[in-house]
DNA sequence: TTTATACTCGAACAGGCGTTCTGTGTCAAG
DNA sequence: CTTGACACAGAACGCCTGTTCGAGTATAAA
């Protein structure tokens, strides 16, 4: 009969919790740690338990371990799914698509997301944000199509963004508008009678939304990226 | 009377040579090298000599040490004075600003610019570009005013630029049109008698440029990047 | 020459390190 | 129950590694 026993692909909680380690010793010392300091820090009483566990980490395709070499592993790209690296670099998963007919997806603010296909994902450099955002929860969408071309967004680009359900004026937000089945992009305003919806594009009218009216604001933009296909050969 | 012979600031070739085998090295493992792998890689006799040489570069400030650990080395920024780190951030200067009055810096293909201002720098992760990019060449611009909105382009966008002084049909450019003396971001491709220009916003209308007249390409866009000012408090 | 400093070499030491082996205990399937 | 896979502990082995020491060479100042 089949084993029913834990697949060999699940992490323990041990496992998680070197990982944890292993990351943030990395970004510390810019080198990995011996296998007894993950022993004294982790909480484990062997060093063959450590080389045991590495064993099965490498089997994963979490880390890949260089024979005979103190300190001799490599975390791959494969951590990103698990622990958060703290480098200089964030790694924004890219959760789906944004476009005229379709839903935006439906985030909490402070729950950091994580995509099983790590090909859709962007890495944005911690200095291109505000100091004090940590960027664990934010998320990307991919724009699809035109309807975006008035809040100066084109087909193709990457909108990174932070998760929201309110917003203060003069923010980007992106809303779905339930009577008009359609999600935009626009500068929030709210007013005594409704919200205003500015584009960015000064020369098109906002749009007026009266308060009894659905409006959901999915979360504001924090970024737009814009790849040019240039050096293609 | 004075010492007259070498300073101590000053670094030999064989100083240089180890400097670029520690940031090769990092660079591949992640994880320094042991002294006897230095002393086979640089050619030096014996590790006694790598570790004085070792002392003397952790005195200048290239390297920390920590005692009596494997591989205990860590570079330090001082590093990228002597040897190109070639790390996961591409470090990009802004050098100027696009306007529809201002003339396009002059910048040469192939050569990499320098900021003395290190403020005015943007840091791009280079998973985000062609993988053949090296992008030592690249620099950037901060867009001022609304003149590039038909290029769906706002104000105080950031435009990554490669400089060059051709380009092939479809892709984004930086022209300099001297009789209308403006600066401009459009699509470019050639045709019999001229060249078209085209905005990224296809409602707008392209400008056909007569072969007689001038055209100045200053660079290729690569990327365009908008930072939002949310979460500002 | 003498003296001082800088640099190199080889060897050896002591502890760090990855690895291996034996043994124990747990849990679920047969 | 027995069996086998899995997880863990402890000890030991032997190489790896940073460090230290004594000695030698070279250059330049006194």
């Amino acid at each position: 009969m089949m084993m029913v026993r834990k697949r060999s692909e699940d992490l323990s909680p041990k496992h998680i919790r070197i990982l944890e380690f292993l990351a943030k010793y990395q970004e510390e010392y810019d080198r990995p740690p011996s296998i007894r300091e993950i022993c004294a820090k982790v909480g484990i009483s062997s060093t063959s338990v450590v080389n045991y566990d590495l064993d099965q980490l490498e089997r994963r395709g979490f880390i890949i371990r260089d024979d005979r070499v103190s300190r001799g592993l490599r975390l791959t790209e494969k951590i990103k799914e698990v622990v958060q690296v703290v480098g200089d670099l964030l790694h924004i998963p890219i959760v789906g698509q944004i476009a005229a007919g379709l839903p935006l997806p439906d985030l909490q603010p402070g729950v950091a997301y994580i995509t099983e296909n790590e090909a859709h994902a962007v890495d944005i450099a911690r200095s291109l944000l505000p100091a004090k955002e940590k960027g664990n929860d934010l998320y990307a969408l991919e724009v699809k199509g035109d309807s975006m071309i008035d809040a100066m967004i084109n087909d193709g680009d990457i909108v990174v963004m932070k998760p929201a359900v309110e917003a203060r004026n003069g923010e980007m937000v992106a809303v779905w508008l339930p009577d008009k089945n359609e999600a935009t992009l626009k500068y929030f305003y709210k007013e005594k009678d409704g919200y205003t919806l500015r584009p960015a594009n000064p020369s098109m009218k906002p749009i007026h939304i009266a308060k009894n009216r659905q409006l959901e604001i999915k979360g504001k933009v924090v970024m737009v990226i814009r790849k040019m296909d240039t050096m293609k050969l």
